[in-house]
DNA sequence: GGAAGATGGTTTCAGATGAAACTAATGTCA
DNA sequence: TGACATTAGTTTCATCTGAAACCATCTTCC
């Protein structure tokens, strides 16, 4: 008689079943966008970001993306190394660093944007409707009772 | 006239926010786990298995929980140090190595689940109702859907 | 029986990661 | 004005991670 003393099921439990769908997209993506446009995830996001905002310090990327300063800054200069992005002089204050993307920049984003759209779409297919969006609201609530409940993005004010 | 290409919302993009929520909460559980109980995540998913399955192999753990087996040689290294897990010989094939929870990994586990699901509750409480079940579905959708699409977990035949 | 191959697990190695230290430029306020 | 605290961003360091190499033990099949 193995005593099952606490029936707890690792398959049910969300927090578990979310890291392993999380895992294995991101795993997806990153394969995807490195093959086609030799991208990491970081580097990606950065790039998305400057499209949409135009113009963004690294802070800006960071509190968007929640990735911590460390990461905005190596993807930076892996994107600045291949000539993605440009430097937008501010003058005023002279620590900040304001990025936009080069022309090259914006053509990368043009061919990304329809190929990571294209896969968001493919991976929720099988699902009923409306899925896609519920989830939307759910992830964004439940990033925020997270980082009310002690998940700091490991950066804190310094 | 600062033209937008293409416009994009990385903040609507689902693969993102899935990605932001899951780092914020497996930071979360971590920070926990790790004050609480001086477990990591994998370690506390090897005890989970073992709690539920009475007896499991690093591969089956591997299978259940989807990490590579590199992953689960070590947080089994930890545990055995810590005297939480004990070897189950398996006369037969002695490649195998089953594992089980020992009386101190039996009284971690008894401790931490009921943590672990007050963390669960306290992080979607303020979602509707039936949202948390809605999700467990969905995620578990999406984690077969991108295996499909090549998201191999890392680790293959060998 | 025994070569060739599969399988379970551990270890090595190179690259990624986050926390903290550090540099540089501003702000604050006495 | 000039200490002292803040903020932006980079770099260092110790750790973690996954892929591949590796070892040991079975299986297959000639």
């Amino acid at each position: 008689m193995k005593l099952m003393s606490t029936a707890f099921d690792l398959d049910a439990f969300l927090p578990y079943r979310l890291s392993v769908a999380s895992n294995l997209v991101s795993r997806l993506f990153a394969r995807r966008y490195a093959e086609e446009f030799g991208l990491t995830i970081a580097e990606w996001r950065v790039i998305a970001v400057l499209g949409a905002d135009g113009t963004a310090t690294a802070s800006a990327v960071r509190a968007r993306t929640g990735m911590d300063k460390a990461k905005v800054s190596r993807a930076v200069a892996g994107l600045e190394a291949r000539g993605l992005i440009r430097h937008v002089a501010h003058r005023g204050d002279r620590r900040l660093d304001p990025l936009a993307l080069s022309a090259a920049g914006r053509r990368i984003l043009d061919a990304i944007v329809p190929r990571a759209r294209a896969l968001e779409t493919e991976l929720f297919a099988a699902l009923p409707p409306g899925t896609r969006e519920a989830m939307e609201t759910a992830l964004r609530a439940i990033a925020d009772r997270a980082t009310v409940m002690g998940a700091g993005p490991g950066d804190g004010p310094d």
